[in-house]
RNA sequence: GAUUUGGUAGCUCAGUCGGUAGAGCAUCUGACUUUUAAUCAGAGGGUCCCGGGUUCGAACCCCGGCCAAAUCACCA
């Protein structure tokens, strides 16, 4: 292994640090008492000074400065909350004759990202900063890499910023060590499912949990992966939705079910897509897609006031407004308010017709509802910015979805756009067992034409619906997509930890490889 | 999968016409007891993504490959 100058010398400091007889990795917890947003807030609301003990602060964190001046110096340290400034003083840490503590510990071994335990009082520099006077500090764990340093100056400019995205996702550690907007953006998102918890949870519904691995994959039009059991000797797909489980938990009698499911689709990359991402899917018994779509608003707009105060969030240039209620159109309407062509009573041949007049990609293979949703694709997709539902979509595209109840030809079921992209997805389950097994036929003879996304047919499924299955609504919605545009994000990459990537060969890999 | 852009020190980047590899921060040595992009003086640090080619000579030109991003294609 290559080492550069800098992990040669942290190396080095590391012996230092045992030749002095102090453990640099040491075992014992580190009591804490407050954590550096608590100091911070208390210095911005001087009330509350009272109420805290700022005599005996305990606090733990990463080194991320440090300004040594001679027989004094500050650092910064940062813990899992935010940074505070200390300040340590040679002979206040060191008050006999033998002052190893700063002058080697602190002064010279100590690196940027080493782990530290402090105990001081804090008080107001001259510059009106507050800052823990250390007492004593605790030398808790040695840092072996040199961090990619940030530096921000008073104008709020920000210098040598970690931002290549190749090492910023690949070191994910690294990113939210030294950025935290990173940070908050993945704090962001874990608040939105606390968020949808508590507003499901409070309306009595069930969290569940269904298998990942699946005999058949189903629930939606996606190619899968594929993997093997050794026991069963059988092969496995990896879930690509759980839809046609969480309904089997509504024909065994729960009413209200929902879960957030890591999902599989073998299929392309892009700052949309990765092979694995999360839905919530929801699915309520006695309820159609009417009344879901008010739940969906309720719940939304919810999840924007708690993630972010307000619920007019900032996505690129847009402001995007979740106060209810949404704007709603049918597709028809939809496709007539963005081109002024009324399509609704067309043919095959004259939906053709229009989509070559509006310049919309078409091939021979396409029939009717695929038109319908090309043209929709095309000509208004991209300029719903604002959280949009459209409702009524051909039964082509949609077989798990009942019919209308009173338009032939389409489906109860809506989605919502926003930013120009589908969020959710819901429709009035189709619960009648014999069109259920009619569509999954319909599916199977365009498998058999090599649409490789078909679905497959679900004997089991289609067992349970003919037991019987209540008018059911049911709604997905991609957590991926909703976060990004809650956290004002650009990629999905921004909201998954750890976004899949291609392994990256390295000099020592590839010299396994070679063994 | 296609196109474009990029890959140089730990990080962010510059690199002229093809002629000994550069800056800031970080690191190292020294000074400094309220600094905050600390400051001051000095020093070290490179598989220029990989492999071939052209050339007296390649970070730079040519060919092939790897990785990434953006756009497109694909895609509930």
């Amino acid at each position: 292994m290559q080492l550069s100058e800098q992990e040669i010398v942290r190396r080095q400091n590391l012996q230092a640090i045992r030749d002095l007889g102090i453990e640099p990795y040491p075992a014992a917890t580190f009591e804490v008492n407050i954590t550096a947003k608590e100091i911070n807030e208390t210095y911005d609301h001087h009330e509350e000074e009272e109420k805290r003990n700022l005599q005996q602060v305990r606090i733990a964190g990463r080194v991320m400065t440090k300004r040594v001046m001679g027989k004094a110096a500050f650092a910064v340290i940062q813990d899992g909350t935010a940074k505070v400034q200390i300040y340590v003083q040679r002979d206040m840490i060191c008050p006999d004759e033998n002052k190893d503590l700063y002058n080697k510990l602190f002064k010279k071994l100590l690196d940027l990202g080493d782990f530290v335990g402090i105990e001081g009082k804090c008080f107001l520099t001259k510059t009106g900063e507050i800052t823990v006077k250390a007492t004593s500090f605790t030398f808790l764990s040695k840092s072996l890499k040199p961090l990619p340093i940030v530096k921000t100056d008073e104008e709020g400019n920000v210098y040598d910023a970690f931002t290549d995205p190749e090492l910023r996702y690949r070191q994910r550690y690294v990113d939210l060590v030294v950025n935290p907007h990173v940070r908050e953006a993945f704090l962001k998102r874990t608040q939105m499912y606390n968020s949808m918890r508590e507003f499901l949870n409070g309306k009595g519904y069930l969290e569940v949990e269904t298998p990942i691995l699946q005999p058949l994959y189903g629930g939606a039009a996606a190619r899968p992966f594929k993997t093997h059991h050794n026991t069963l000797d059988m092969t496995l797909y990896l879930r690509i939705a759980n839809e046609l489980y969480l309904k089997r938990l509504i024909v065994g009698g729960f009413d209200g079910v929902y879960e957030f499911s890591k999902d599989f689709r073998n299929e392309g990359m892009s700052r949309f897509h990765n092979p694995e991402f999360t839905q919530i899917e929801l699915y309520v018994a006695y309820k159609d897609y009417e009344w879901m779509m008010n739940l969906v608003e309720e719940m939304v707009e919810k999840v924007a006031l708690d993630t972010n105060g307000t619920t007019k969030i900032q996505v690129g240039e847009n402001v995007i407004d979740f106060k209810r209620p949404w704007k709603r159109y049918t597709m028809f309407e939809a496709i007539e308010h963005f081109t002024s062509i009324d399509i609704s009573q067309m043919d095959e041949d004259e939906l053709r017709a229009t989509a070559k007049k509006l310049h919309v990609p078409i091939d021979p293979s396409m029939g009717k509802g695929k038109l319908i949703d090309e043209i929709f694709g095309e000509t208004c997709e991209a300029k719903l910015i604002q959280p949009t539902f459209i409702t009524d979509y051909p039964i082509e595209m949609s077989p798990l979805a009942k019919k209308h109840r009173t338009v032939p030809g389409l489906v109860e079921r809506f989605e919502a756009i926003c930013n120009g992209k589908e969020i959710l997805n819901s429709f009035s389950e189709l619960n009648d067992p014999i069109d259920q097994r009619a569509r999954f036929e319909e599916q199977l003879s365009l498998g058999k034409r090599g649409d490789d996304e078909a679905m497959v047919l679900d004997e089991d499924f289609l067992n349970a619906l003919e037991y019987g299955m209540p008018p059911t609504a049911g709604l997905g919605i991609g957590m991926d997509r909703l976060a990004m545009i809650m956290t004002n994000s650009n990629s999905i990459q921004d909201v998954l930890f750890f976004p899949q990537m291609r392994p990256k060969v390295t000099a020592s890999n590839a010299e396994e490889e070679e063994e």
